[in-house]
DNA sequence: CAAATCCATAAGGTCGATCTAATATAAGAA
DNA sequence: TTCTTATATTAGATCGACCTTATGGATTTG
């Protein structure tokens, strides 16, 4: 089943809140283990299903690595809820051009 | 965080075939439990968990209940990614206008 | 080099999700 | 009513996600 990794990266507040810090903003892992007052382990964890999910990347610098969102699968994943509703909501009858 | 539970119910293979299924097409648990080769209790948890979610809906029709799309809450959920990614790519300098 | 910093990962425990098997509830059918 | 069908729910077991603690590897600094 298609993306079922990056919903499951998506399905829980941390992450979705990295992700949200991440934007437009590359961060380390200090950076983010400060923002969110929680260990630096647990986020390096979190870091790590959202790297395998494709969501976000590292780039190392210096001693550290800066994190950054992963634009294309991004792009990808919402581009397919895009059309998967779209699909549903015509079946369903209704005009998915306004906005619920 | 908003659509927690709306990703975690996402967040589950059999789940995302449920909602593929229901495209259109309402369906008794049977319908579903004989086409996805599961066991009813197990489709009935799962039904549980979109329900909770407020993804789907069901209307008793006899002895049966038909399972439906909840139309409102996917388009909300659809029209939260689409804010949230667009923003996002905005913010990364990216064009959302045309999808990848 | 030694010490400190940054990050990843492993070990251990807890909790929740999921499945199986069994049971409860409700609605037709006979 | 009795039997069958359809669905929900419970109990129990298993498995994986997540957190804490501790440790390992890499880089920078002195």
């Amino acid at each position: 089943m298609p993306y079922e990794d990056q919903f499951a990266a998506l399905a829980h507040p941390l992450r979705q809140g990295i992700l949200d810090a991440l934007q437009g903003t590359p961060m380390t892992v200090r950076d983010l283990t400060d923002r969110f007052d929680t260990s630096q382990p647990v986020m390096s964890q979190h870091l790590k299903v959202l790297r395998d999910a494709g969501l976000v990347g590292a780039t190392p610098r210096g001693a550290s690595r800066l994190y950054h969102l992963e634009e294309a699968q991004l792009n990808a994943l919402r581009s397919f809820l895009e059309a998967h509703w779209r699909n549903t909501l015509k079946k369903l009858g209704e005009d998915p051009s306004h906005d619920a």
